[in-house]
DNA sequence: TCGCAATCAATCATTTTCGAGCATATTTGA
DNA sequence: TCAAATATGCTCGAAAATGATTGATTGCGA
């Protein structure tokens, strides 16, 4: 039997019965155990199926979870290297700021300073950071927008005008040679507003970022001072950034500096 | 059957049959308790259903169906009562207030109308109606008071200024024949400028606050309109309610009218 | 407010499954 | 035929899933 023959059977076997274990598989086509993994690994990514902890089953049976959860979940590790970078820039007794966002979020699920006061327009945020008995929770009003969880709006550009911070971090949906953006004017008229009040405005996202532009511009590179990332920049593009801006680069290895 | 599996029957089943305990969950799928509550812990981070002490419930379900759990209805019976007593002045198109305390938090449990704005500074109710796509939040900044999860300070007090509402649903901890009080002097101050705000202010209580009063004053019968609480005050009580004050009080049975 | 019972989160040990690396076998193309 | 590329199988340490245990929380009634 041919390897692409053995996948399309295997496929098709799945679809059928919605489910198959490595095992039965492995019996069924005379392979080993290894080769029915290598086959259901590369089916998954062709988005045959789902790969399962001893097997795998129809895309449809496992498809309960909206899907959102599924690309949160995709870039966890990134977002999860970069908010531990950004937690180090983090000093006793300063006031940081955290935008709503999925990154942002994920810096505050680790949090662990003490004596420092948080400020964020993020109902997430708030709600993660609530039990924290020993930080300062600032929260800014707003209308709540439900797409991503924040609070935008005139009273919360306001508070931030009479509010001033140490360290802002942003979070983007795009990252390009000029700055950041994000789709919507609400939530990034609220995001200049924290790169006003800030002191340091720190940017994190992860490189998937990098060449794309969404809607609205929310700031540019010389209002930015540093870009917290998951890992270097291809040289090309490292070269170019160099040259470009004077913004400091972090990620969790050396190339970065 | 493997792990996706179960945690998408899992979902499926809660989802149909609006609620589940964890040990039927576990006969059911012959796994052990710890499995099943390690599946619906997932599930919940997915969005895909509500966590409760012993269970799960459907998201729409623990929204604003108070049957979920029959324990729970029993012994918190007199703020149910009266959350619902109170959403019944509830009209469309209506701006309403929801001060932060366990019974307004009860009616932001049961909310279930449409096409209206709730302006809250409590967390836990921000959190509860945050998934309602049907109506519109606003969320009161200011610093956080981890004790009652409610926001409180100028920020808040200044935001309050500026806004008007229909109707404000206030909390008390202790009511007495001047007025209500509250322990907490900053909470107080906003609660006061809640009242200052509003068309309509409505205390909901149950019936063991009467005679108890607290630190601070938050407001005098003068500048309230309703009461709202669980049941008929004793005789005495009613005919002393009704010489010194012109407060309305409703409670759920014909006795209060 | 207190205590009791139910429930939970955190942790550990065990079992199963996986993935990376390597060696072997098979095919391909010159 | 040989060499390179590809496919396969095997091994072993790592990771995942599970169930049991324990101390902490929570809900609830007195």
């Amino acid at each position: 039997m041919f390897a692409d023959e053995r996948k399309a059977r295997i496929a098709q076997h799945v679809l059928v019965h919605k489910r198959a274990t490595v095992s039965e598989l492995a019996q069924m086509f005379q392979a080993s155990e290894s080769t029915i993994r290598r086959d259901l690994q590369e089916l998954e990514e062709q988005g045959v199926l789902h790969r399962t902890h001893g097997g795998a089953v129809a895309k449809e049976v496992a498809a309960f979870e909206p899907t959102w959860s599924e690309k949160r979940i995709q870039n966890q590790d990134a977002k999860t290297r970069i908010a531990a970078l950004a937690l180090e820039l983090v000093r006793p007794g300063q006031v940081l700021l955290l935008d709503a966002g999925t990154t942002t979020y994920e810096i505050a699920r680790q949090w662990r300073h003490e004596g420092v006061t948080v400020v964020t327009n993020s109902l997430d945020i708030a709600s993660e950071l609530s039990s924290r008995r020993e930080l300062d929770l600032v929260m800014l009003g707003g209308q709540f927008r439900a797409k991503t969880g924040a609070f935008v709006g005139p009273f919360a550009e306001r508070m931030l005008g009479e509010l001033h911070v140490d360290i802002a971090f942003l979070g983007a949906n795009g990252v390009d040679f000029r700055g950041i953006t994000t789709p919507n004017p609400q939530e990034a008229a609220v995001k200049r507003a924290m790169v006003t009040s800030a002191d340091r405005v720190v940017v994190v996202a992860d490189r998937t970022k990098l060449h794309q532009t969404a809607f609205v511009r929310v700031a540019t590179w010389d209002e930015i001072d540093m870009w917290v990332s998951d890992g270097p920049l291809p040289d090309g593009e490292w070269r170019q950034w160099q040259a470009e801006t004077e913004v400091e680069f972090i990620c969790d290895n050396e190339h970065g500096g």
